[in-house]
DNA sequence: TGCTTATTTCATTTTTTTTTGAAACCATTG
DNA sequence: CAATGGTTTCAAAAAAAAATGAAATAAGCA
């Protein structure tokens, strides 16, 4: 059997990490919850980002008093916008997660999967302006122009700057 | 008394204008919850955004069929990051609003009252953690050290480069 | 000042999001 | 191939966020 969480340090003062690791998930769940990720996964996060070893799913689930399911669903979450990677550990059957520290991939992870689509649907949609434009005598004609116009350079900017803000925060 | 809605426009076709309008609510309601804002915020600005004319609250709640009150609510928001601005007309008691369409002033307030003062904390935060380590003789002092080194960077290099963003959205 | 209209505030309701916990599923091992 | 331990899934509960509507407040006008 695992030994407990209680009992995993022996000589440095147990009482030092778990400040770190408080102060650690409190940054990390209000980061997440910058970027609109729920509370369960900033707790997550922040608990490995300050592990030194790999800490299995049910030892997250029991250090954060969350329920399984909860940690299941944030694991995948993390997962999946690689915030995390599973090591295999030897002779134990459960998978054990490590945070991932650079940040660059993160971020650029999530810009990518999260915010770069939104941008695709609203170039389609300012197409679809422009036709609407076109196609009817509207008044105010030079009105409506305009702001398509500064649509289409909102769109066009924050595709090009995202990216490289994602690049950008190679550290 | 104020022509109402559906008497607006004479010439000009009523429904592209109408699918315009719709478009734009449509991009800011997503863009707004992009940004963490209510749907009401967005559906606001998104109806100002496109409209010739500076629109008064009631008017603006009943073309979006939402409660005053939720009417009142998301104009304080959006003028409270600077996305639109009232017009005096005269003859009239009501508050007119206009969008403000300078996408560069709406970001960087955005960043300057929601973001920033999240790196203000993080900061102090770091600091703390920083505390801790020296005080206590705590194994694995490197992999700590590193992890908060690591933390410094992201928010320095946020503190940086978040204030540059809203300055290059200058559209 | 009092009357009318416009706006804000806020307790309540509604809607949406997140968490829970138990069942189903999977994979390893005796 | 059954038994055990680990993980996922998902319906239901809980919590959080947003919208409503009505009362309170403010602001213009006679």
């Amino acid at each position: 059997m695992a030994p407990d969480a209680t009992s995993v340090t022996s000589t440095s003062s147990a009482s030092a990490k778990r400040d770190l690791e408080i102060e650690s998930i409190d940054f990390f769940v209000r980061m997440m919850s910058l970027l609109g990720l729920p509370r369960s996964v900033g707790e997550i996060y922040g608990l490995l980002y300050f592990s030194p070893k790999a800490l299995p799913m049910d030892q997250i689930a029991a250090r954060l008093d969350i329920s399984i399911g909860s940690t299941s669903q944030g694991l995948k979450t993390l997962r999946s916008i690689k915030a995390i990677r599973s090591t295999y550990i030897p002779g134990d059957r459960r998978d054990h997660y490590l945070a991932e520290s650079e940040f660059r991939r993160l971020f650029s992870t999530f810009i990518k999967d999260e915010i770069l689509p939104h941008l695709e649907s609203a170039k389609d949609r300012i197409s679809r302006m422009e036709k609407v434009l076109d196609s009817e005598p509207t008044e105010e004609k030079d009105f409506y122009k305009i702001r398509i116009e500064k649509l289409k350079r909102l769109t066009q900017a924050s595709g090009r700057l995202l990216p490289a803000l994602a690049k950008l925060l190679k550290l």
